[in-house]
RNA sequence: UGGCCGAUGGUGUAACGGUAGCACAGGCGACUUUGACUCGCCUAGUCAUGGUUCGAAUCCAUGUCGGCCAGCCA
């Protein structure tokens, strides 16, 4: 089984999910495995659904089985193409490298031929086609929309049975006669229709003859049944909209509850995972399943708990608002939890699935705490990063015993956590920068760093000493006037020689000016809308820092999407908006920092 | 006064009638040319009350708390 793992050191991951397929498999009731992704696209993913696509994905690479990618586009009213691009770009970003060789698609245009609209199943549905057997040809999505004439004829079929009727019952009408979770319901007037009247008037709903809203097919289940969803739940809605697949085609269209559980049989899905507030339509899901007397072997649902985060917001309704008011930049803002968002900041893919590895997957609904993630991308990039000096926020030093065209070459490790990412030369001169930071003209105790008179480390180079301290009229420190040991460099005589504190620096003349932005939390609270509240009113008005920061001169040609750690800073990568000579750097995240704990603690 | 689902350290999870373990967070220390990484140690838990059992986080009952369900959304 390929193995380019989640998790150094994972085992496979176990949950109740996974047992039931392993038992299953045990007992012959299923010879593979097939799962499947089934995002609505009417906005971007998140790292919810990255959830859902490492459980589902991971669970056809383990069985090698197979997870299809489909768009569960029954609603065209809030549905668009650019989300659908969107799915299919993040869903190949998160598992490329990993599950991509059980990713089912199918053939590109397939699957939207004509089916017959009598009752009868149509003969062909789209096959499923794994990367290895593409052979060039071009893939795409399943689409619940290329199922319509199926659907429909499944819909056809139930009315024959006398289990679905035509209801001329208005929304407001139906929604009295439904009564509630603790009220019984009425039956509807339709709901004895002969089934010769609602088959005529399922084909006239189908041919366009009402206006939108007049009547629905419902499913003639059980009215006085506890759980709503068994009280005659409709079927098919009228909606004379163009739907970004099928085009004006149809004007009427399947409800999710009939189209998921159908477009997991016609798929051959063995494993339908869902999450738990579609606990309650499970009997609905079997029901329509049961009752069309299909053949065995019939898909079953199971439902996990959805992720919440800590500090951010999950539901794309919420993300929708936050983009559509321009409280962020765009769906892809690194601030938002979604994937495209986190790509873009620089968080890795691999660093995504460990954190659905670690998170697990139960049936309570639960808040993860953020640490866990970030703690999951720290850990990736510490390995695959490689090292660079920065400063942010610049204070200069003049190294009074070097020339004015003086060049001292330092050797600088790349990745000391990959040895084979060697070494780089960095340069340095007579003026340099260090961090505002890292001086203190009264420092507390325990501090380590620069202080007057004091010595610290220029990374990679020597100890200097600190011998005056220039400030401006303000009195605000501008400038520091510094030795510099050469004999404490690498090689040097003196190079053992300890000292507390090693700092990071640039060269002055040597640097390259970059806009660097910093992020924090969107929200100010763990949960943002706690009670009820209106997350505006938590906005972090400081999750948006930008800086103009000095990099090592080899950062002049850095690319977008290429991760660096800039040494005691953070992790940070090129954003798309840089243009030649107007970097644009994204901070991911910065490292841990036990003095700013320390000194927290006042 | 409905139905369904759930409850284990601060947080997320494991243990499937037989030693409550792991991770994150937190604390202390070691190492360190990143106050990073790494390493060592520590803190801290079975919602409650009954019952079954030699033995219960696990099974049963009752209660408590939490989530979901009254779209022609998914």
């Amino acid at each position: 089984m390929s193995d380019t793992s989640t998790s150094p050191a994972a085992p496979v991951p176990t949950d109740f999910i996974r047992e039931f397929v392993a038992a299953d498999l045990a007992t012959g009731r299923h010879r593979k495995i097939v799962t499947r992704f089934p995002p609505e696209p009417n906005g971007y993913l998140h790292i919810g659904h990255a959830k859902s696509i490492c459980l589902n994905f991971g669970i056809g690479l383990e069985n090698t089985g197979r997870c299809n990618l489909r768009m569960d586009d029954t609603n065209p009213a809030k549905e668009e193409v650019e989300y659908v691009d969107s799915i299919i770009a993040d869903v190949h970003w998160l598992i490329d490298g990993w599950a991509d060789g059980v990713l089912g698609l199918k053939l590109r245009g397939e699957g939207s031929a004509t089916g017959t609209t009598d009752g009868e199943l149509a003969a062909h549905h789209p096959a499923a086609v794994l990367p290895a057997d593409a052979a060039g040809r071009a893939l795409e999505p399943f689409f619940a929309s290329d199922y319509f004439p199926q659907l429909h004829a499944f819909a056809v079929r139930l009315i024959r049975l006398g289990k679905a009727y035509v209801c001329d019952l208005s929304a407001e009408e139906m929604e009295r006669y439904r009564g509630s979770p603790d009220r019984p319901a009425m039956d509807s007037p339709f709901r004895e229709r002969t089934v010769a009247e609602s088959l005529d008037l399922f084909a006239r709903m189908t041919a366009g003859e009402y206006a939108d809203g007049a009547r629905t097919l419902r499913a003639k289940i059980d009215m006085a049944s506890p759980n709503i969803w068994l009280r005659d739940p409709v079927l098919y809605r009228i909606r004379k909209i163009d739907h970004h697949q099928t085009g004006n085609r149809w004007c009427v269209y399947p409800m999710y509850d009939f189209a998921h559980c159908l477009s997991d049989y016609i798929e051959g899905v063995t494993h339908s995972i869902c999450t738990l507030e579609f606990e309650v339509h499970r009997p609905l899901y079997d029901w329509i399943l049961c009752n069309l007397d299909l053949p065995d072997p019939l898909p079953h649902q199971y439902e996990f708990a959805r992720l919440s985060l800590g500090y951010t917001l999950m539901s794309k309704r919420k993300l929708l608002q936050l983009v559509t008011e321009k409280i962020v930049n765009g769906w892809s803002d690194p601030r938002l939890p979604t994937l495209s968002g986190l790509r873009r900041r620089g968080v890795t893919p691999q660093a995504i699935r460990d954190f659905a590895y670690n998170i697990g997957v139960t049936k309570h609904n639960a808040l993860t705490d953020v640490a866990v993630l970030e703690k999951a991308i720290r850990d990736d990039l510490n390995r695959i990063a490689q090292r660079r000096l920065a400063v942010l926020r610049p204070l200069k030093v003049v190294l009074t015993n070097l020339g004015p065209d003086e060049v001292v070459e330092c050797s600088a490790t790349n990745n000391p956590e990959d040895p084979a990412a060697g070494t780089r030369k960095i340069l340095l001169t007579r003026e340099v920068y260090i961090e505002t930071e890292d001086f203190l003209e009264v420092p507390p105790p325990k501090y380590f760093r620069l202080r007057p008179g004091g010595e610290v480390r220029l990374k990679y180079a020597c100890i200097i000493r600190c011998d005056e301290v220039i400030k401006d009229a303000e009195g605000r420190v501008i400038e520091l006037r510094c030795f510099a040991d050469l004999t404490t460099r690498m090689g040097a005589e003196n190079s053992g020689k300890k000292v507390k504190g090693t700092i990071h620096w640039v060269s002055v003349p040597q640097s390259v000016r970059a806009e660097v932005r910093l992020y924090d939390r969107l929200f100010t609270a763990a949960e943002p809308e706690r009670d009820g509240r209106d997350f505006k009113t938590v906005l972090n008005p400081h999750s948006l820092e930008v800086l103009e920061a000095h990099l090592e001169g080899s950062l002049a040609e850095a690319v977008p999407e290429v991760r660096y750690q800039f040494e005691r800073l953070g992790y940070f990568c090129v954003d798309p908006d840089s243009r030649p000579g107007a970097l644009v750097l994204n901070r991911t995240i910065p490292l841990k920092d036990a003095w700013a704990k320390e000194t927290a603690k006042g």
